[in-house]
DNA sequence: TATGAATGCGCAATCGGTTGTGCAACTATT
DNA sequence: AATAGTTGCACAACCGATTGCGCATTCATA
């Protein structure tokens, strides 16, 4: 362990220490030694060194001079869910295996705060950005293009960078085609199935209403406008949605597809105080949420597929695509539907 | 809008379209241009003209030379729960408010994560380290003070540097208690209380342990050893550790204390497969989830006051506390028992 | 013993801001 | 009209790393 000290130990500071030039010690230290011509016996002398007085390069430094910062930046909605959660974990984690940096910057579904946060980052010169469900991903990709800063879009799609988003609407489709199965094995035909949750301007919420209509026309089924109901994400909006929903109809739905965990938890709520057995209702929900899982086993959900995802992007990170309108869907998984293998 | 350029755009660029210097131009952005009397008229002119171009400021040479990066740093475990989610949010935005921008790491609980993280931070000059449920945070504080950046203790305290955490002994006492009242309340005396979850080496679950007991000697009752199941932060461990303590013990638990989310996942699962019914027995979490709340409203919750724990976090960023070993206890809020007001 | 090549390393410019200092040009004072 | 103070700005030296280039040795070859 080194003295501590008051000011950061630099390349100079190794380089008087070591008897040697701040060059060289530079060279040693990031590696390039070799290409260098230095002695294994001097770039050895200066690691030891380097170690024993706890050198750490200066990043600012290292990014000024290479023109690279060697930092990925990521914008999100959220924390707060298992999906916007395990992308920023498997991004991290795949970003760090690769010897990058993340800065991940929560932007509430809000515009405003999606540029603030890309600003941001933009100058703190992260070498990609990856804007995930944004509101707008094509301002984002557009403020990034000034800076001649590639950006992806996760999750929902933009058209003037690549984007890796869900297999939405065959996804809803399958999702629908379980919860049409169950309502048949109990059969109740002719009852009332309703969409409940997510925005009706975000592509993922249409794509995902068209396949439920898709599933249910394929057995013939017409979907009235009533039983779409794109309530927004947040729990309240659910409750007060499925309360004003049963007062209209009379009666509640026989089945349901709830888009989003955050939406199913005012749907939850709002059965529990009025006191519904949660397994007279059959219910799919688009998004997945282990401890649901564990509190629902009949609840289906629809796991979207997470790490295939990231490894998507980082495939783009890599080579970037010729077509910067690419859009790519990757297959979300079926959970507790006991007739998917 | 400006043109696209492939360079980005500097102060030595806008100097010279401003037929000004550099230094002028460097006040006039960083807003210091008052101190160094700029005129107004030139002053504006340059704003607009950076506006019109486009121009962001390169943190990197702006940490660089001023020694100050800009960033707070935090490790975090995980993001998967609320608790943790939770922080990382409140921890962005005020420090968004602040201006000031940051970076968070996940280290999954492993204290060689933990300590790569640090590093990295380190050499991103990070003007604040926020540990939070370090495995060892004196590690980590001891490699911020050698590079003489302060570090900060979150919800797992240290020795060697401040710590803000919850009242976990005071809080699982209240947790217990209320448990307890409703062991009362159903008039089953005698029967068997479980705390499970957690690790055993961890200060938090160690302080919980403590709280549950003293709860339950104030009620004259004394804890038997095998009551006590800390089995780690993990759903499977709490799932396997219940079968083995309901096979040992030939019954259920009357009550239980469930020490986390994640333990909790593990109890619902098991108990749902053996098909018990939730309501059979008393449940109490420390940790709080709206989900789980909807899904079992007698479920009772201990929510740990993220907001204020925060703040008290920022309070000594602002102003570093006299003695480096204080410890902070915020009270956790008790959620889902009627007997509270 | 020259000559050319390979080895080993240091010099100095550079990345893009920041900031102490200096120096004109004006204005106010006596 | 001479002096002092103020206003408005530019110069140039940093911050700590990277990297093209060059120079002195040493080694191999003729």
């Amino acid at each position: 362990m080194s003295i501590e000290q008051s000011r950061k130990l630099t390349i100079y500071d190794l380089a008087r220490l070591a008897k040697s030039s701040p060059s060289t010690v530079s060279a040693v230290l990031n590696g390039t030694w070799q290409r260098r011509r230095i002695s294994r016996k001097l770039a050895q002398r200066i690691l030891d060194l380097a170690e024993r007085e706890g050198y750490s390069t200066n990043m600012q430094a290292r990014a000024l001079r290479r023109d690279r910062s060697g930092i990925l930046g990521m914008i999100l909605p959220l924390y707060d869910n298992r999906y916007f959660s395990s992308i920023a974990q498997v991004f991290e984690a795949e970003a760090r295996r690769r010897g990058a940096f993340t800065i991940v910057s929560c932007t509430n579904r809000d515009p405003a705060q999606e540029r603030e946060a890309a600003r941001m980052m933009l100058a703190y010169r992260v070498e990609h950005l990856i804007c995930t469900g944004a509101t707008n991903p094509d301002v984002i990709a557009e403020m990034c293009g000034g800076a001649g800063i590639a950006s992806l879009n996760l999750d929902l799609p933009g058209t003037a960078a690549p984007s890796v988003i869900s297999a939405n609407r065959e996804g809803a489709r399958r999702l629908t085609d379980a919860l049409l199965d169950r309502l048949e094995e109990k059969q109740t035909d002719g009852e009332r199935v309703l969409f409940i949750g997510g925005r009706a301007e975000d592509h993922n919420t249409r794509e995902r209403i068209e396949g439920f209509r898709q599933a249910r026309e394929g057995r013939g089924l017409t979907t009235e406008a009533t039983d779409i109901v794109p309530c927004d994400y947040a729990a309240e909006k659910a409750q007060a949605a499925l309360e004003a929903y049963v007062g209209r109809e009379g009666r509640l739905p026989a089945a349901m597809f709830v888009n989003s965990t955050i939406s199913l938890e005012g749907i939850v709520r709002w059965l529990r105080l009025g006191d519904h057995d949660m397994n007279d209702i059959i219910m799919g929900c688009f998004d997945w949420d282990p401890l649901a899982a564990a509190f629902h086993p009949r609840l289906i959900m629809m796991r979207q597929d997470v790490p295939t995802m990231i490894a998507r992007l980082f495939d783009w990170i890599d080579t970037p695509p010729e077509d910067p309108t690419i859009r790519l869907e990757v297959m979300p998984e079926i959970i507790g539907d006991p007739t998917a293998t």
